[in-house]
DNA sequence: ATGGTAGGGCACCTA
């Protein structure tokens, strides 16, 4: 830990093959330490590496063809990369290789970046993958805090913590993203010590991170907020701020998340 | 009444 201010953020792209003018142009307006970045969609030989590094940013990508993706951009060096929860593999036939966590230490914090489970619907098979693979989490983050006191757990995790997360509390309730069962996941992970640092701070009413793209969501501001930055006890009293940044979701195709951005002292 | 849009990749699947 060395640097101050010491900024990060999260940004589920919904394709880095279509979004990486999104991206550069944001990190140029927003010349950030760290951005992780979820959904990128493409395989690693396909990972724009030097367009990243001509804008001054390392980067490392767990990444796969069509589906799920996770990368961290870092201006300063990454140590100790790890890819996926450590000793889970696949459950009842899903995909072996759903790539959806990567980690890395950046100055003195571990860094992990996270895609969690949509879910679907409620009464899915893919609402109960999405519980085991938040279980399987949980009991691999428990872990990695006593290895690493200063983590930030930052990601799309498709679960909107309380009712205000949600522009519309009764239409959603116990639906897919704000159910009890992952709010109680949810829970289960703040609970490891870990604080949602954009309730830290005063934020306007009806923030969210997310817009679905249809029945003009954005516009309507019928959103979510699922997308967090979670920090460890070590750091909580260093954050000095926690924002949403709606500027991305206003341009010409952009994606349907935003991104949200932690300052560190 | 299960709508609507976007991305990937070329028939649907995922979100």
């Amino acid at each position: 830990m060395k640097l101050a201010p010491f900024k990060l953020a999260t940004w589920n792209v919904n394709s880095l093959n279509v979004r990486l003018p999104h991206v550069l142009d944001w990190l140029r307006e927003n010349p950030i330490d760290v951005l992780c970045l979820q959904e990128t969609k493409q395989e690693d030989s396909k990972f724009p590496y030097a367009e990243l590094k001509e804008a001054g940013y390392n980067a490392v990508h767990a990444g796969q063809k069509t589906y799920n993706g996770v990368a961290i951009l870092s201006k300063h060096d990454m140590t100790d990369v790890e890819h996926g929860i450590a000793g889970f593999h696949s459950i009842a036939g899903y995909e072996v290789e759903q790539k959806r966590v990567i980690a890395a230490t950046i100055s003195g914090v571990r860094v992990v970046c996270l895609y969690i489970v949509n879910g679907q619907a409620v009464d899915s098979e893919k609402y109960e993958y999405k519980m085991r693979w938040l279980a399987a989490l949980i009991d691999w983050l428990s872990g990695e805090l006593k290895k690493y006191p200063n983590l930030v757990l930052l990601g799309d995790y498709n679960i909107a913590p309380e009712d205000r997360d949600c522009h519309d509390p009764k239409l959603w309730e116990g639906q897919i993203l704000v159910s009890p069962r992952e709010r109680e996941m949810f829970a289960k992970i703040t609970a490891l010590g870990l604080h949602d640092s954009f309730r830290l701070f005063e934020q306007p009413e009806k923030s969210f991170s997310w817009w679905d793209y249809r029945m003009m969501g954005f516009r309507r501001n019928f959103g979510m907020r699922i997308d967090h930055i979670l920090v460890s006890d070590a750091l909580k009293s260093k954050c000095e701020s926690c924002i949403i940044d709606k500027a991305p979701r206003k341009l010409e195709r952009p994606s349907d998340h935003t991104p949200v951005m932690l300052t560190i002292a």
